[in-house]
DNA sequence: TATGAATGAGTCTTCATTCAT
DNA sequence: GATGAATGAAGACTCATTCAT
């Protein structure tokens, strides 16, 4: 419909994409509007539309494209890391670095606030729907892969459980301000691993 | 701020609550607006900015009244139910009951996701830190009672771990657009208890 | 729900009113848009939608100020003539002034086709319903009145043939660009009663 | 203007004035539009200004492809049903096929009304006033044909009485939501004839 | 000859907030 | 103490048309 397949066309869209992802990363889904990304992209505001055929279709490719990024770059570093044997706080921080963001680790509460939000705020938006569960599952296996590195026995129920603690965990945390979401879910990770 | 002691004052800012508070629930921070609680309340739109300086005045109003008002009824239920001994599956109930709120019971996801959107929609707004302390507060003191007066053992890190499991174990069923957020919980629950 | 009921609120609403009926002549429903009105009214643009819960609110208002004005004003005409003889072609002239508008006398077809195209667009919105039969009620009774005081003996059936014949040479006059549409019904009608 | 001579430019610029007329026949001269005409031919966007100077330019070409084509089946029509004797009632069928278009028998007032919009509406395309001029008199050779053959004595006169009190009639029935203009038209056809 | 890309202007509508009374 | 009136700013989206390629 609004196809732009040339390269100049790909490179607008995409820079629409990546304005679009930034602002949902800095402000969640409510700062995603067709003002903002177009200023942000310096474009002109009828360039949204024209490239993505309703704001819907916009918010779900900055979520694509932000999400796939995050797990390609959790791939890359289970890659780099392959070979070394891990401790078991190792594999903690990097589940933690998978489930809460690697900003997580500096941001304090603020960068995982805004990752929780869009994660709740995904149902609401029918659209997501194939795509948070493609992506889920893709997480699922990534986390897999690095408990088996790691050497720790871990099957799928006791995967999913440790997920929900550090899920649980950490709104719990936001939800009573705790500063520190991450060193919440570290603690239950430990209890529970170590 | 903009106080309002008369008796008729009063009742009036109460009415702008109660009517906020429905809006909430039903449909989330979004839905409390100056328009929707004035007509609803019955009352003229400017009553709203009269009682209330602001709007986030108004939703930190609505917010204390529905949580104070749930947690209410959460105690009343538990006295009433007090010297019945209870079996594991009802006590995961009056749990459920507790976290994921009585509607979840036959409002299927959208009760559920409203709630939990609440939750992890309050960090955002700061002037609500104080209150969602104090209620948590109370709620796991709530839960605790729950689990002593049913007979069960369950220390407080326990109780903690208990229900990160289960708003994890929501939060991800949500994400996944899974129909029932409660009967995941339900499952991880008597996993954990059973 | 936007009452307005202030004399200055009033008078506010009500030149909006006339602005849109003024567009609603010079250019049809078309040209009865927020910005229009706002700026023929030198009034912001918020206003149309403060004072009309929507366009097609403003709208109705607008045909029903028009209507109301010409009818009264061809009743007032009526009293004014009432009790002087008429020759049949006064009694003709004053049926297409009624049908046709005042204008249709020197306005050549321009006026005419303003005024066939607002009623043929009436059905296309359906708010107009109810007042476009009452307005229809109100000029037969009107047209009724005109031949029993000007002692043509003329049944409802006759009238209501005679109206159509009118209307629908004027309909096919301004199909064909007949720059004289009042012309063609004027002597449609005297072959008729002549 | 942007002519189109090659096989194919003709093939297409034919196929999007089909596609326009299509919806002008569903929609009115409102969705007639760029977009909506390129889609439903299947041609890209930017072909409808390649081949028509401006929007319009294809409605005109649309208007007229859309009003031949129907002359031509009521005229293959009336020779098809040529040489069978016709009772009134049959003739007073065939007039209404003719003025308010075959539909209009089932199709409600809905049909009807976008025909008559369509007339009403051509006035104000001033370059539509020679083809409307012509194919109107198109159309009153073709009924004229109609009464001679069913044996009918119908003058000029007679007829141009009896088209515009049926469009008179309609007209009228649109405006007061008659749901069977049709219906109108046909008993002001009978008192008539009958 | 064609067309993908592009956009300025405009569409209706919502809303938090201010202010004069 | 209370509120009707008011509005600037912003929201998503549509569209005819232009233009470079």
């Amino acid at each position: 419909m609004t196809a732009a397949s040339t390269p100049k066309g790909e490179r607008r869209r995409q820079a629409l994409v990546v304005a679009a992802a930034e602002l949902l990363v800095e402000g969640g889904f409510e700062a995603v509007r067709h003002r903002a990304v177009a200023e942000r992209a310096g474009l002109p505001l009828a360039s949204t539309t024209y490239y993505f055929s309703s704001l819907d279709d916009l918010i779900g490719a900055a979520v694509e494209h932000e999400s796939r990024q995050e797990l390609a770059a959790g791939r890359a570093r289970l890659e780099e890391l392959a070979d070394q044997p891990r401790s078991t706080d190792a594999v903690i921080e990097l589940l933690l670095d998978m489930l809460l963001g690697r900003d997580s680790r500096d941001g304090g509460a603020e960068a995982v606030l805004l990752r929780y939000e869009r994660l709740v705020g995904s149902p609401r938006r029918p659209y997501l729907a194939p795509l948070m569960r493609e992506l889920g599952a893709e997480l699922h296996e990534l986390l897999a892969e690095i408990f088996a590195r790691s050497g720790v026995e871990v099957g799928r129920e006791r995967l999913l459980e440790l997920i929900a603690l550090v899920d649980g965990t950490v709104v719990n945390a936001l939800i009573e301000s705790n500063p520190d979401p991450r060193g919440a879910a570290r603690r239950m990770l430990r209890s529970q691993l170590g």
